[in-house]
DNA sequence: CTAAATGCAAAACCTTTGCCTCAAA
DNA sequence: TTTGAGGCAAAGGTTTTGCATTTAG
């Protein structure tokens, strides 16, 4: 696949300073950041990146597609790009994630939103679990 | 099953008035209230009951795991009755939340967390799809 | 009687917006 | 040059909290 800033320019969105920042950054975590994350990490490059922008940015590559917004039930909007096609399972008692991939749950989605009637545009997993430790 | 008021105190909640009207409000409604929404038809009930009643009210109920809360991506939280078991596919278009069961994906659910080496202890599932109309 | 619940208002949080300035195309 | 983007600070909406008062057990 292209390089995140040419998907970019593809969708037609305008190419700045800020945005080339706030976009590599996120390519590059492997994490999946919040807003204030994402701000606070885009200042140690540029320092007079505002949190405003960032909000106006992500919220400007979620509608070209280039990132996915996930919520994993913390109050905060977290984002990651899009495409991955993964899931994830979160660590109850220590908040992590778990990426995790599964066709068959996949196509069950789409079948049971087709079943209903429904074009399936979108969806939201997000799995809750306590690890299980070995006695 | 019992009603809720007995599953209620069963779980060692204590029982107020407002507690009661907010329980039975929420038992008695079909659609997926938001905070907000319990509050104007609690107040039609008794007028004293404060918003800051009910948000610590279904907080304590949801600890009890009397209802569930669910996030339909309008950032408000929406509460029903726990244990129903059902998925929601939400209508892009209108908002409308359509309720599915689907005993295949509860299973694959379970099965994929444990795979993982976790216990499922709870999940968020939410399809948004777009009606698809017959031409 | 004692611990917990309520009301009220203030505060905390995350997110959005208005307005003016600045930069991309 | 023209239109969109950024910065700043103020405002918005939802949820939480401190504190004095009331109530359930």
């Amino acid at each position: 696949m292209l390089p995140v800033i040419d998907r970019c320019l593809e969708a037609g969105v305008r190419m700045t300073n800020q945005r080339r920042i706030i976009i590599e950054l996120i390519d590059d975590s492997d994490d999946h950041p919040d807003v204030d994350t994402i701000y606070r990490r885009a200042i140690e490059i540029d320092n007079t990146i505002s949190l405003a922008t960032i909000y106006r940015t992500v919220g400007v590559l979620e509608q070209a597609g280039i990132i996915d917004k996930l919520d994993v039930g913390d109050g905060k909007a977290r984002y990651e790009l899009s495409g991955e096609h993964h899931e994830h399972l979160v660590d109850v008692d220590t908040g992590e994630i778990h990426e995790f991939q599964h066709e068959e749950l996949e196509a069950l989605k789409e079948k049971i939103a087709l079943d209903m009637g429904f074009e399936l545009v979108g969806h939201r997993l997000e799995l809750f679990g306590r690890k299980i430790k070995k006695s």
